[in-house]
DNA sequence: CTGAAAGCGCTTACAG
DNA sequence: CTGAAAGCGCTTACAG
């Protein structure tokens, strides 16, 4: 094999089945290494002339620099966590998964992209370790907080960067986080049924206790106190499971009586209320107002008015908070809207299109 | 500021605040940090003794290699790109989603890591170029394969390593993928509702054209063949929408006659059949069989017999044809399997308790 | 404004 | 079997 001539490396950088560095494009500049780095990452401190030069080979060349030795001599990974979960036995909605999405989407626009990981459900914490240990990761996007969860405590006493998409209950004052308001939600699903015609008004929600169910029982416990209403106002409390919410429904809807409507904690729930109305022999919508929350596709199919996350929005707003820390420094609550949809219309003509409602 | 004795360097290991390296070890374990790499990478070419020290000071100390080092060495990145889209007009199930999970889970036990990615739906391939110009991937997971599609024929002609959830249709001889066997769950589904005394089975597609739905309904046909129908069985098709859905179902309901078991193509087309059938006044089940695929939590929800797709199973044979390129090199192709529920059991005794049913 | 030097943390031939 | 040398591709002070 005479290869030797090809040891020599002398051949030109287009024709090299190895990747295209920084050296190939000073080469082709005629100019060092150092300046190319310059031109891309300090251009104030180029030459406009060098700085052109440089910029069109980078260009032409289609130079994109190596990630890990970015890395390496920065420091900094440019890439943040994210913990997933095996299914088992899900939510409805997917909420998460398409923050997931979201968040992946704008990535690019902080210069930074999304690790996912799956830590050890018996050593959470193990996992967040491992994964910075490693330098893969800068920090965390934190989904899913619950009541004494031990990740933020664990993460600001090791000083590591993260941010959450939902309140830390715990120490909301503390932490950096972006949440949607499901107070105001429920409230602005309140006022929709009311303006709508629906003269009661009932919750189907689940056990009390789950700081997300209690915010959005309040939000509609405020609405009704809005409208003057007072004493105690139909209730009632179903897990994540159909048969129990439809159920459930059922009996709130015998204490409702006519011209009724439901706001529901979650779109599963009113899957359970919408069977109940039917059970009943009455088309919702027409004689009994629905509304669920985080209308997923389940929601668009069934023809179900929803509580709409901003979902995308939340996902931008936790990469400033993250990669941006100068930027905003308080916590973000977003307003979500709301879908209106057959549901929760009363007239029948315009039935089947659906359409977004700011809350008022 | 008396910082030259920090400068110096000669702090114990456990007290500095960065991050702990080869080096560390080597101190504490008095060697050389080229005897940790061994120690860690190519064990059986250090001294039995000398290895058992090391690794004991690994453990305690906690050495986790920096992942950009050992990538910029290895000129590997141990990482590959899975491309995910904002939702917009998502499918029911998020199928995909459960496949990214399941793909992070897996991740370890191949030494790798996920990177999720949302090219420009305008030019994808751009966004495949890019992420693995950085280096941040060595390769891809596809998913969502469809006719026509342009990234198979980039990969292979860059020689891209790449492994595919879903066949590639075009040249499914070519490439390395791992699919479920939608033919085969849909006729298990034919065979079980035979079995359960259904007399009649129609099915309720999309239209033909989609190799996924194509391959579905010939499952239909084939079991149909398999109980000796012969004729014009009755079909429907449906675009993913549920109240079309609903339409098509009911006259599919019309022309099957009593007796009469409906298989679809997707949950919410199945969504659709079951609210045909108690259009009908009729009750899922007892009445009128159906069967969705993908057994999605509304599948869950709703009661809804339906074929399960084995997405852990597909994530894992997903690693292996992609990072042990040896050990098989034959597309695989998984089985489904029908979970039952109440809508396809005639008997009203045991009609909510679901149970996993191999196909014969 | 430009380039020579140093070094991020690791691995891999290669002497000894 | 162990360690000294080289180098992956880049960036950042720092001379000139």
């Amino acid at each position: 094999m005479g290869s030797t001539a090809k040891e020599r490396g002398v051949q030109a950088e287009e024709s090299r089945g190895a990747r295209t560095t920084i050296v190939d494009v000073a080469v082709a500049a005629g100019v060092s290494r150092q300046t190319v780095s310059n031109a891309l990452n300090r251009p104030h401190k180029v030459a406009p002339d060098t700085l052109e030069r440089v910029l069109r080979e980078v260009e032409r060349l289609r130079f994109t620099p190596h990630a890990s030795a970015q890395q390496l001599r920065r420091q900094r990974a440019s890439a943040f966590g994210f913990e997933v979960n095996p299914s088992g036995h899900r939510r409805l909605g997917h909420i998460l998964d398409e923050f997931l999405v979201e968040l992946t989407v704008s990535a690019p626009a902080h210069a930074s992209h999304l690790l996912a990981f799956a830590p050890d459900p018996d050593d959470v914490i193990a996992g967040y370790r491992q994964t910075l240990a490693s330098g893969l990761v800068d920090g965390f996007v934190l989904a899913d907080t619950r009541h004494a969860d031990p990740r933020p405590q664990w993460l600001i006493e090791h000083g590591v960067p993260f941010v959450s998409f939902g309140r830390v209950w715990d120490r909301p004052e503390l932490t950096r986080w972006v949440d949607v308001d499901g107070h105001a939600g429920v409230l602005g699903a309140v006022r929709h049924l009311a303006a709508s015609g629906y003269e009661q008004i009932g919750w189907l929600g689940w056990p009390s206790g789950s700081p997300v169910g209690d915010d959005r029982r309040r939000g509609w416990a405020d609405g009704l106190a809005e409208l003057g209403v007072t004493g105690e106002a139909p209730t009632a409390e179903s897990v994540q499971d159909l048969d129990e919410a439809t159920g459930a429904a059922e009996r709130l809807l015998d204490r409702l009586g006519t011209d009724a409507a439901i706001v529901c904690a979650s779109d599963l729930l009113a899957l359970g209320a919408l069977r109940a109305v039917r059970n009943h022999g009455l088309e919702p919508g027409r004689d009994v107002g629905v509304v669920g929350f985080d209308d997923t596709d389940v929601a668009a199919a069934m023809q179900l008015t929803s509580v709409h996350q901003p979902v995308a929005e939340a996902a931008r707003t936790a990469w400033d908070l993250l990669v941006d820390p100068e930027s905003t420094s308080a916590p973000v609550l977003l307003e979500p809207t709301l879908t209106v949809r057959a549901s929760s219309i009363r007239e029948t003509s315009d039935a089947d299109s659906s359409a977004v409602l700011d809350p008022p």
